[in-house]
RNA sequence: GGCUCCAUAGCUCAGUCGGUAGAGCAGAGGACUGAAAAUCCUUGUGUCGCUGGUUCAAUUCCCGCUGGAGCCA
């Protein structure tokens, strides 16, 4: 059995996680695309020592944040650590917001080695000039016009001989179990904009220093509660504009996260219930023994 | 108390020399093969503050009212 919690930010993926972890014997696997990065606790709400309740952890702070990470790599380090916990006898339990990972991980994506493929050099053209190019090759997909770093993607893998084609997916493992978290949007909205508010003071000392050393890196200027603090620091915005840009993305970014697991994988969801959140346990803990009998 | 200005989409505002309106933001929906907490696409009907008048026709002009801002006493 593989199990994979999913939801939006703010839900309560970690808390489930810890909780099925104890009754499945598992070990976690952290599929957030900015928790893999060491120093980015409080932005990321990333789970605390005592938390984790001697639970394995995986693919946790494996990165310093100037280092890159990507979905490749993401792809073969989770698939290695399916393989490694299995072996131990134990449940890999997938938990975190990035669903393009977990579907990368868990689905027949293949992705080329990076030394064959060389970004950059496509910079130069216009978004007019790239379509121009990528049309030489008469291709049968629909891809998307505006998307600037995608098109420059698309043409560096056409270069380098890869034909990329619209498919469907297939699972590569047959004994996963999709848990999704839910709740109405104005109750996750609120629950959002307040937990961001209760991280506030430890989030700025957190910040604070990668803002006056101007360290800029991909995971800096990527991450929600990260990259907004940059102008904060430099005065040209308030506190209260900062944060407010820091809730609204949070608010965005679980919308576009509803928008993946609706659409791109089969999710079997739960409301969760804030007050009784051990009903809402023993209803996945059901519905998990239900499934893991086929 | 007197005078002036403002009142239009959830918010900030534009506009209609009288023919029932439109931007930005917020919100909503969607895409997704190496930055994915990223990147990109689509989406705007609202008693135009309330009441009465002029008019074929008023959100637009006029009287009054209400609320807000400012100036003078």
């Amino acid at each position: 059995m593989i199990l994979a919690i999913v939801g939006p930010t703010g839900v309560g993926k970690t808390k489930l996680s810890i909780e099925l972890a104890k009754i499945y014997q598992g070990e976690i696997i952290n599929c957030d695309s900015m928790q893999i990065y060491k120093g980015l606790d409080v932005g990321t709400a990333k789970i605390t020592k005592e938390e984790m309740q001697k639970i394995p952890h995986h693919l946790l702070s494996i990165k310093n944040v100037e280092e890159n990470y990507s979905v490749f790599d993401f792809q073969k380090d989770a698939r290695n650590k399916i393989e490694e916990i299995k072996a131990k006898g134990k449940v890999p339990i997938f938990v975190g917001g990035t669903g393009y990972y977990l579907k990368a991980a868990l689905y027949d994506y293949d992705f080329l080695e990076e030394k064959d493929i060389k970004d950059n050099k496509y910079e130069i053209f216009s978004n007019e000039e790239l379509v121009e190019k990528i049309d030489e090759y008469n291709l049968d997909i629909v891809y998307d016009k505006n998307n600037r770093k995608r098109l420059v993607r698309l043409l560096s893998l056409l270069e380098a001989g890869n034909v990329p084609q619209k498919k469907d997916y297939t699972l590569l493992y047959d004994d996963c179990i999709f848990i999704g978290l839910t709740t109405d949007r104005e109750v996750l909205y609120d629950r959002i904009n307040k937990r961001f508010l209760d991280m506030l003071v430890p989030l700025i000392d957190e910040v604070k220093p990668f803002c006056i050393n101007n360290i800029k890196s991909k995971a800096l200027q990527t991450g929600i509660g990260y990259k907004e603090f940059y102008p904060f620091f430099e005065n040209k915005k308030t506190l209260k504009e900062t944060v407010e840009e820091c809730q609204k993305n949070s608010r965005n970014y679980a919308k576009r996260q509803y928008t993946w697991f609706q659409n791109q994988m089969d999710i079997n969801w739960f409301n969760v219930n804030f007050n009784d959140f051990l009903s809402t346990i023993n209803e996945i803990v059901a519905y998990i023994d239900t499934q893991n009998k086929k």
